[in-house]
Parts: C-alpha cells; structure tokens; sequence
DNA sequence: TAAACTATACCGACTGGTCGGTTTATAATT
DNA sequence: AATTATAAACCGACCAGTCGGTATAGTTTA
C-alpha cells in the first residue's frame, strides 16, 4: 500500500471517530489533529478542505459496501432467503461497527443542506436500491413475491434497513436492533410472499 | 393568549424555519432576530440561552402531536384500523408540514451527542411507543393480532414512521411518501394478522 | 411605573485555513 | 559509495473572521 493511502486512511479513521463523536459542524481539525496524530499541515497537505476530506470520508465507506454487497450469494437461493441474507448483511454490520451507520446518520442530516453531500449520498441510494429492485423482481417474476411494484417496495426497504441507524440512540443492548431487524424483515416477508393457500 | 405565549410562539416559529434551513450549530441568533422580526433583546429576554430556546421548540411539538394522538377514536374500530389511522395522521401532518419532520431529524441528530436532548427526544419517543404498544396489545388479545411482542413491534413501527422524514431528501424522486406509507403500512399489517385460513 | 421591548456596540473564546520553514524520500551526479 | 539536488511530505504558530452572549441607553406598552 502506498503511502499516500495509507496516510489517507489514518486520516480517515480519526475523521470518521471524531465526526460520530461531534458532528461535522462541531468537529474541529485539531481534534482530527489529535487523534489521527499527525500534524495540520500534513492533513491539509492531502486535503484542501475539511469539507474535501468528509466527502472522501463518504467515498470511502460507499466502496467497502459496495463489496461486501457484492460478495453476497445471488443464485441457488429463492429471492426470500436473499433478502433475508441483505437484512443479516446490515445488521452484522451494524453489530461489528455501530459507529458507520451513526456517521451516516449525520451525513444524510448533512445531505438536507449541503448539496454536495447529497449528491453523494444519491449515488450511494440509487446503487442499493438497484441491487434491492433486482431481487425483487426476480422473486416476482418466479412467482414467489405477489405483484408489488419493485421501485417502491425497494424504497420501502431501504428506508426500513437505514432505521437500524436509530438504535445507535436508544443505547439499550444492540439485542433490540436484532429483534427490530428480524421483525421488520417478518413484516416485509409476509407482504412479499404469495399467500399459502390451505 | 397571552403576550408572554404569543411572543414565545414568534420566536419558535421563527426557530423552526432557521434550523430546518441551516441545522443547530450552523443556525445564528441574528437569523432568528432576522426572521422573527424581534430584536436580539427581545429574544434573551424570553430564552435563557439558544440551547434553552431551542429544548422548548421540541417541547412545543411534542405537546401538539401528543394533543393530536388523544384525538383519534380509540373505540368501535379494530386495531388493523387504528394503526392504519396512526399511519395516516403522520402522513397527513407530513404532507401538512414536512418541515416538523426535517426539524425532527435534525434533533435526533443532536441528541446522540446531547444528552439534554436526548432525554427530551426519549420521553417522547416513550409516550409515543406506549400508544402504539396499547393498540398492538388490545389486537393481540381480541385475537385480530398473531402473538407478536407488542414492544419489539411498536418499536419497528415507530422508526419505520420516522423513516418518513427521508422523504424530505428524495423529494425529486419517483416514489412518494404516500406510497411509502402505504406499502409499509401493509406490510406490517400482513406482518400483524393473523393468515386466514380458507 | 414596571415590564417588555428596540437598537447598537461590543467582548472574548473559538477555529478553518495559511504559510514560512524543516525534514525525509528519491533521483542524479561524481 | 558518497555527495548533492530536487521534490514531496510534514510541522505548528499565527491570522482573520465568526458568533453566542452581554451591556447599555433609550422607548413603548399594559
């Protein structure tokens, strides 16, 4: 790894502690200063904003998702069951690294304001609400899923997983979020599946 | 009303309209002498600090909203029908006054950093968790509900309608609060019924 | 006549970004 | 291999502006 994504990446991971500690507004470049442990003058070297380095901050996490999205198993399974692995996906995130769904708590209050971040984060949404659409339709056009209309049904759904963000606030046990998740997902499967006739 | 009420009501109207536009941190007391019509006097006059000013903006809705729960029937409909009018209530004021929703996010931002927020958002995200824990609970019982958990299922629907507020950030998107509403209402309530067996 | 203001000047703590200067890595030359 | 040259990386004191809040003197309202 180069030293310039290296360097990046120290800087980076203080960006990404001190914005969920503070906020973008109140985070000062000092307190990234402090905790990537390096100097101002090296921060701004390969930033020339702090505004520059946040929206590296969104690049950034935007490409690890992406893969691990990707990664996912997508034949051999009915479109339920790949649903459910995308619910588990995001929640296991959320279990390992609670502290990037509150950073992006922040960033879509950014997003309400700052058209950079939003188009940002549009570009994020539109990428995951593709892939929740593509197995949707899948499921409908097998027959397993009723005839729900993909685009709002993967809007729904999206919404719902980004909801996971809110547990970071009710500071009970993450057991809740988990149960929050699986009963969402419940919720969402039998609105999906065809009725068993019996 | 009283001057003293009608005074309040200007500034936290103006309040509103200024941290909906700029956020918490980044809204100025000259905004709201601005955008008031008051001067700077007027303001501290009636608020302690901007901190102070802002704790009895949430205060001011969680009176009102709370004011408009109590108003809806609780009687001579079945639960599925009650949770359908909640649902459409927090549409309704959406579609009334999206820029509570906006504001609301932006509190919910402050208050994973601010605990004095946070323990105003709590008590109302209590009170607002009990109303719908009562509905689910009666449904269960009447045998109308399946044997859900009434917390875990209140609490999945409360953030699924805070989900709302992200609509204020699609809004040139194809898909309408409405329809989201609509299709996580039944969702859930595919979700909450019992299958009917034919 | 006390309370409820207006208007304006001001304080001082705070902070994003700058800039002159220093160190380190890399390449070129002897 | 040792020296020199050049550019990249880095440091941190400092500046210019910002903003919550205060102060004060005068005016209007109930």
């Amino acid at each position: 790894m180069s030293r310039k994504i290296q360097r990046k990446e120290q800087i980076l991971d203080a960006a990404l502690h001190v914005i969920v500690q503070n906020g973008y507004h109140q985070s000062r470049m000092d307190d990234i200063v402090s905790t990537s442990g390096l100097s101002k003058g090296a921060i701004y070297w390969y930033y020339k904003s702090k505004k520059d380095m946040y929206l590296d901050l969104v690049n950034h996490w935007v490409i690890r998702y992406s893969n691990s999205l990707l990664k996912l198993p997508q034949e051999d399974i009915s479109s339920g069951e790949q649903l459910k692995n995308l619910f588990e996906t995001f929640f296991d995130q959320f279990e390992k690294d609670p502290i990037v769904f509150k950073a992006l708590l922040e960033f879509w209050s950014l997003a309400g304001r700052d058209k950079d971040f939003k188009i940002k984060l549009e570009k994020v949404t539109q990428n995951f609400i593709h892939y929740i659409e593509s197995i949707i339709k899948k499921g409908v056009e097998s027959g397993e899923f009723k005839q729900v209309n993909p685009n709002i049904a993967a809007m729904s759904i999206m919404v719902v997983i980004e909801g996971i963000s809110w547990f970071t606030l009710f500071e009970k046990n993450s057991v809740s979020a988990k149960e929050y998740t699986d009963t969402v997902f419940e919720f969402i499967l039998s609105g999906l599946l065809k009725r068993i006739e019996s």
